[in-house]
RNA sequence: GGGCUCGUAGUCUAGUGGUUAUGACGCCGCCCUUACAAGGCGGAGAUCGGCGGUUCAAUUCCGCCCGAGCCCACCA
């Protein structure tokens, strides 16, 4: 087959992803040497983001490396179907809540949504980007077998101690009606006031100013604190206040954690306004009085301010305040409030029965686990322990949702004893089957659901079945995934798979950085920076978005580049070419170095090879992609090419010995630059050697190279530019021939590529002399021109 | 406020304790040389963020400062 004048981009990339796809070339057979990845399953309910995109390059650069290296690669594909987002997508898709069709009929619209959106994605935008994935090995969260190993994981943590129900703290959202995780939850900024409130003293004259927020949780107020060195308050410490219209009777304590800076220095301690007060009431074992109710609303405790909302209570309690002369002052303030991540309502905080899982009994394992992993970049695995440092609660893995994995539990109406699902009877929907306690009394069945994250962090584990057989410390090899998931996913896979299995998920962390707009700042979906990868893959191609994903470096930011993006584009156009003019004079077999053009190349090639696979094997995508698209372009093309083309178009001495040079280096070229570019390298080997898929190939040997033939071939560059330069100059064309020439060197410098010189700058006559005269080029070289 | 990362021609970027600091885009000039004008060749363009320190020698190592990005904490 001759290989087309142009090479026709959407076509063959295209016309790859299809053909990849129907014949299994990435299907995974295990052997000895088998290599697994742990990729991040996306959310199928809306399209991929590029973030995605971003992350998919990084794990399909990874894959691609490997299999090469003679790895058989397990590269699985997951779907993470559930969660509260999800939930929402759906609620405002079709208009319709679980509330108002019921939750079985609400979770089938999920499902069915689903489904239907996979082949979509999988088809359009998986596919599309080249994914070197074995699709039979596909997973999703949502299926039986997924929901069987969660459930299964979970009653075994339970058994472990590692997952534990009781009254806590949480973190509630009153309008998505559920506890959030730290790890969801959004800050807002807002301006907010400050009120001044006196509070009046027991048994002595006077008051306490204190500065709140948050007026209307005065019902639950049950201490106030002050610094104990703050002189301003020394004489009230152990005084009693007596909170107005509620009548509590509480003390003044001295703590640490009051900050004489902050307000009036003295805080008045309520159920509950932000984590200090939780650390308190363990602390100083104060009591609790709830209250705010699960749908935002103030109850019974709060008297008067019984049924409203907390924004309406705070104004009718600021107002009783102002009328019976108790506030002092009321001050403008800027906050920083905890919201929810997805509909940004300010979260509330309630003491809740929910499930935990115990992250903070882990932390000394996980600092551990991770020491044992190599982390690429190495500064990414100092924010995951920043964060294990910092874990203050334990993680709340309870939802009062719905389209999630069932908790398999059941709770005695009488006797409050938890009953659990039988391993056989899984994966079980609790509100489906009927348990007796061993009362007598009927069970109730947990209505809560699980975290996502509980179903995604044990996608280690998952992928790992596909393995004959489990092995002993790690269940995977590489965990790909983006640094913003680093406290959740990525933390919470060490964490369970740390309790569930004591073993590490993986022993390579391979972190990208965030995608940023051509603007520098990070892309987000609203944002006017937004560009949709489809547009690029478009625009240009994908074959060169992957380039320029393959130019950044582990960790790093990286923004939209579009110029990076054409200069891919040209270079795919540069390999096209290249590939054709070698088409013309291809030759079999390994060649015999006699010609120093050739032995220059082969040793530039081999010193290559050497350098991109130490990069590969750091994940060091832009070092190896920059050696390989220089080496290709500004050493094979640019000087190698025309160093050769006077022997082979006229067929001297050693032209075939050159062709097979040509050959050899760009199959091995070929195979290093198709992880980053498979289509174009498939197209072309599919053109050139029309073997077997250039996927299925192996990496080149790594061979040594000879340092005084470079050095000799930067002379040789050396003296092809200085005469280049003379032509150009001298206005003439390059191909223009020279009649006499004499290059000033000393003799043994030059005396091996003096032939390749000749030819290449097309000189008839060319003489050495030693003494230096002429142009000068360098300390060592000159040269001057005769005869025209 | 804390942590991490980064700062190299107009723009993006490589790299290094020691010759003339890499490559690209853009700019200028020459050339349609039988792979490629989506190209080739050549040229101009950088006090390597600033200030100190270590050193015979710093763009490179250290400290401080300034600026950018991301993450965390910003509370009553």
């Amino acid at each position: 087959m001759t290989m087309d004048k142009r090479y026709n981009v959407e076509e063959t990339e295209k016309k790859w992803a299809k053909k990849w796809v129907e014949n299994k070339t990435y299907e995974f057979v295990e052997t000895k040497k088998n290599y697994v990845i742990d990729s991040p399953p996306p959310y199928p309910y809306v399209s991929l983001h590029a973030g995605n995109f971003f992350n998919f390059a990084y794990q399909d650069f990874v894959a691609r490396y490997k299999r090469l290296r003679g790895f058989s690669v397990l590269h699985p594909w997951g779907w993470d179907c559930h969660g509260l987002p999800a939930e929402i997508f759906i609620e405002k898709k079709y208009g319709k809540t679980a509330e108002k069709i019921g939750i079985e009929a609400f979770k089938e619209l999920c499902e069915k949504h689903i489904l239907e959106n996979i082949e979509n994605i999988r088809e359009n935008q998986a596919q599309v980007i080249g994914m070197s994935v074995d699709w039979s090995k596909q997973y999703a969260t949502m299926t039986d077998d997924y929901k069987t190993r969660v459930q299964k994981s979970f009653l075994e943590m339970v058994k472990k101690k590692y997952v534990y129900r009781k009254e806590a703290p949480v973190s509630w959202c009153v309008s998505c009606h559920t506890a959030i995780a730290e790890a969801q939850t959004d800050k807002i900024e807002r301006e907010t006031n400050f009120y001044h409130i006196n509070l009046p003293l027991k048994n002595k004259k006077g008051s306490i100013t204190i500065a709140t927020t948050r007026p209307e949780l005065m019902p639950s107020c049950v201490a106030v604190f002050v610094n104990p060195k703050d002189e301003r308050y020394k004489e009230f410490i152990g005084e009693i206040v007596k909170i107005p219209f509620f009548g509590q009777e509480v003390k003044i304590i001295a703590d640490e954690k009051a900050d004489p800076e902050f307000g009036t220095g003295a805080v008045y301690h309520c159920t509950f306004g932000d984590k200090t007060d939780w650390e308190w009431v363990v602390k100083h074992k104060l009591p609790i009085i709830k209250s705010i109710e699960e749908n935002g609303k103030l109850n019974e405790n709060t008297k008067f301010l019984k049924d409203l909302t907390v924004i309406q209570a705070r104004k009718k309690i600021v107002e009783k305040l102002e009328k019976e002369g108790l506030l002092f002052e009321t001050k403008k303030t800027n906050q920083t409030i905890n919201s929810c991540e997805r509909c940004k309502t300010p979260l509330e905080i309630l003491i809740k029965k929910q499930w935990f899982f115990a992250t903070t009994k882990l932390v000394k394992e996980i600092a551990e686990a991770s020491d044992k992993m190599k982390w690429h970049p190495s500064f990414a695995k100092q924010r995951l322990l920043d964060w294990n440092n910092n874990v203050a609660w334990d993680w709340v893995i309870s939802r009062q949702r719905y389209w999630a994995t069932p908790f398999p539990v059941w709770y005695c109406e009488k006797c409050d004893e938890t009953i659990f699902a039988n391993e056989k009877e899984l994966p079980i929907n609790p509100s489906k089957k009927i348990k007796k306690c061993k009362c007598g009394k009927n069970a109730l069945p947990e209505t809560d659901v699980m975290d996502t994250w509980m179903d995604s962090s044990i996608s280690a584990h998952h992928v790992s079945q596909w393995l004959s057989k489990e092995r002993k410390n790690r269940l995977s090899d590489l965990r790909s995934q983006g640094e913003e998931i680093t406290k959740t996913w990525l933390f919470y896979t060490i964490a369970r798979c740390l309790a569930y299995k004591k073993k590490l998920p993986f022993t390579d962390v391979l972190i990208n950085g965030m995608v940023q707009g051509t603007d520098g700042k990070k892309m987000a979906k609203r944002s006017t920076n937004m560009i949709l990868p489809e547009e690029l893959f478009k625009k240009y191609s994908v074959d060169a978005y992957r380039q320029w994903v393959g130019k950044s470096m582990p960790g790093e930011a990286w923004p939209i580049n579009p110029s990076e993006m054409e200069y891919s584009q040209k270079f795919l156009t540069k390999i096209w070419n290249t590939s054709r003019f070698i088409e013309q004079h291809l030759k079999n077999g390994k060649p015999k170095l006699d010609n120093f053009a050739d032995k220059w190349i082969m040793n530039t090639y081999h010193a290559l090879i050497s350098k991109v696979t130490k990069h590969m094997d750091s994940f060091e995508w832009g070092l190896s992609l920059e050696s390989l698209r220089n080496f290709l372009w500004h050493e094979f093309a640019d000087y190698y090419l025309e160093m050769i083309k006077y022997r082979i178009y006229n067929n001297t001495k050693n032209s075939d010995e050159s062709k097979k040079v040509l050959k050899t280096i760009l199959s091995g070229t070929l195979r290093m630059l198709s992880p980053f570019t498979p289509f174009i390298t498939e197209e072309i080997w599919n053109n050139l050697y029309n073997e077997e898929s250039i996927h299925h190939q192996k990496w080149p040997k790594t061979e040594d190279s000879d340092e005084k033939i470079l050095k000799q071939g930067d002379d040789l560059k050396t003296f092809i530019s200085a005469l280049r330069t003379w032509k150009t100059n001298n206005k003439l064309g390059l191909g223009k021939e020279l009649s006499n020439v004499v290059i000033y060197a000393s003799k043994k410098n030059v005396e091996h590529f003096t032939d390749d010189l000749k030819g290449t700058m097309r000189i008839k006559e060319l003489t050495i002399e030693e003494k230096t005269a002429g142009t000068r080029i360098n300390e060592k070289f000159g040269f001057s021109v005769h005869k025209v």
